[in-house]
RNA sequence: GCCGCGUUCGUCUAGGGGUCCAGGACGCCGCCCUUUCACGGCGGUAGCACGGGUUCAAAUCCCGUACGCGGUACCA
């Protein structure tokens, strides 16, 4: 209606622009209404073979985000149909990656909805039963071939000049197959316990297109499929038939997954079609890359110093909000200069066509820079919860809060990582047992002397005294009286209380160690250092 | 090989015919602040893969090429 005004009060003038704002408001129109109309429900669906890595938990995030942007669900499934890949905890380290990253799980195998079971092993009567009626209604055959007999084709066919030899909708014809056996054959076979497997009949010749969410159409010639194994031989499915038998059972209404599905995402189509169901919208997501070039593996990751599985960071006590804005904004962004979002925000301004389709590489020291941002932003008393753990964790006796939250002040904009408050502050907790090697090379013939000095200078001032303004006086005292640059003595005193050429506020530091501590530890050190 | 999908600063991205001699962020470099190292502030460096079209006008639309990535299993 708004187009029809804007037809008539702007046509004389312009007839392009009228073009342009139809256009627009139609794609918009449709989009939202489709999403109303349905509720979403999106999953998570990945294999138990090992820890969740980074690419995965992406995925996840932006399931999750999509499901809260429209108040839909976000599934988790199982998908243990590889029995000989199968890592046992890997479920369990799954979901706790997902809690830890702030993800909430709808239903999934430890929070049973009413589309269960959520693991695909347990769902196995459900596949045989959807492969057997694909073979009934002329969609899907039994075929005897064994893995030799294949390989045997395969090479023949390549010694006849045929670069990719396929069992396809030719090859099938001179294979083992209920559609080349004679019927009473195959029932036989299928009696007797004949080992087995079921291929979806893959059309000779057809155009597969469907709309990408992220992609728009893209389309693919059924000629280059083979005829898919939907049933291994093992009775369990493959992932091609599991996927679209639960997606469906399940509601799903988007698939968003990684764009090494998009090649299959055809034979998906086709099994879809072959059931009569309506497939789901798809979004394929761009890939998160290494450094040096291609899918972020583990071996490249590792190689690259990038931490691959989410249990990484988290041992590892990296910020999990830092990590989530990080990874929302690896292939994805909300159009604007923005950079800091957390996960409530994210869910808001999350869309899919806002994910970008080239493949995205990983940037660690820009992870740090979200870590670090996040760390500056939370407060003392929240930081205290983790220091108290970690200071603990590294055998340090130190229980006093108030002396803690010290500490972290001092050194709360200078860290990127919260272990760092341990390590950058090892010397709030304990003496130095050696002096950084760095630091070293500022240490001159002259610093015990201008290191002793200072010392009985602070000697003889009060406890109730012993506070960094004093102490700064005292020590520009000391360097007056020398008639040297300041550097040379601060940086002396700084090595023999902390061991380190760097850190916080000397003075600051010296009044929260004490004057005992401080004193002692200057003799200490000029016993080693002359 | 074949099929598919991509390609804007080193990296993540904005932009989708004129408002772009392309904007932001990370990184890097410089300056300021400063007792060190950081933080912070200010500034700088650097990019539309290439070639053809279409158009008055192309980073933007079309076609090629190159390059990259993914897939091509009884793995997911």
């Amino acid at each position: 209606m708004n187009v029809e005004l804007a037809k008539t009060q702007f046509n004389i003038q312009n007839s392009t622009f009228i073009i342009v704002i139809f256009r627009i408001r139609k794609k918009q129109a449709t989009k939202k209404l489709d999403i109303k109309l349905m509720s979403v429900r999106v999953r998570f669906a990945p294999s138990p073979t090992g820890f969740l890595h980074i690419g995965g938990l992406r995925t996840a995030l932006y399931n999750y985000l999509f499901s809260r942007h429209h108040g839909g669900t976000f599934v988790l499934r199982i998908e243990d149909t590889d029995q000989a890949r199968y890592v046992e905890g890997a479920e369990h380290d799954i979901i706790t990656s997902l809690e830890w990253a702030g993800m909430t799980i709808d239903e999934g195998p430890h929070k049973p909805g009413k589309v269960g079971p959520y693991r695909q092993s347990e769902r196995k009567e459900l596949y045989a039963k959807y492969a057997k009626q694909l073979v009934e209604s002329g969609n899907a055959y039994y075929a005897f071939d064994t893995t030799q007999e294949i390989e045997e084709m395969r090479e023949r066919l390549k010694a006849s000049g045929n670069p990719s030899p396929s069992y396809d909708s030719i090859t099938r014809q001179s294979m083992k197959n209920s559609l080349t056996l004679p019927q009473d054959e195959v029932e036989s076979r299928l009696k007797n316990g004949e080992e087995h497997v079921i291929r979806l009949k893959v059309p000779r010749r057809e155009t597969v297109k469907f709309e990408d969410l992220v992609r728009g159409v893209v389309s693919f010639e059924t000629a280059g499929l083979d005829d898919q194994v939907l049933m291994k031989s093992d009775g369990m499915p493959t992932y091609h038939l599991a996927n679209v038998v639960d997606d469906h059972a399940m509601e799903i209404t988007h698939v968003i997954r990684g764009e090494e599905w998009l090649s299959s995402a055809p034979k998906h189509m086709l099994l879809y079609k072959a059931f009569g169901w309506e497939a789901p919208k798809m979004a394929h997501l761009p890939l998160i890359m290494s450094p040096s070039g291609g899918k972020l593996s583990k071996r490249k990751a590792e190689t690259e110093g990038i931490p691959i599985n989410t249990k990484d960071y988290i041992t590892g006590n990296y910020e999990p909000e830092a990590l989530i804005n990080f990874l929302a904004y690896l292939g994805w962004s909300p159009g604007d200069d923005s950079e800091i979002h957390n996960m409530n925000e994210l869910c808001e301004l999350f869309t899919l066509d806002r994910v970008s389709k080239g493949g995205a590489v990983f940037n660690h020291k820009k992870l740090m820079w979200y870590n670090e941002h996040y760390i500056r932003q939370t407060s003392i008393d929240d930081l205290l919860l983790k220091i108290n753990v970690l200071v603990k964790a590294a055998g340090y006796d130190v229980t006093d809060e108030e002396y803690l939250k010290k500490v972290i002040e001092l050194l709360h904009d200078r860290v990127s990582k919260v272990d760092e408050f341990i390590s950058m502050g090892a010397f709030f907790f304990e003496a130095p047992k050696e002096y950084d090697e760095n630091a070293l090379k500022k240490w001159k013939d002259d610093s015990a002397g201008f290191v002793k000095a200072y010392q009985s200078k602070i000697a003889l001032i009060p406890e109730s005294e012993f506070v960094a303004t004093n102490l700064k006086t005292l020590l520009e005292e000391t360097v007056s009286e020398n008639e040297v640059g300041f550097g040379k003595v601060m940086m002396p005193v700084r090595i023999v209380t902390t061991g380190q050429g760097f850190g916080p506020d000397l003075f600051a530091s010296l009044e929260l160690l004490g004057k005992d501590e401080v004193l002692n530890r200057i003799d200490q050190a000029l016993q080693h250092l002359n």
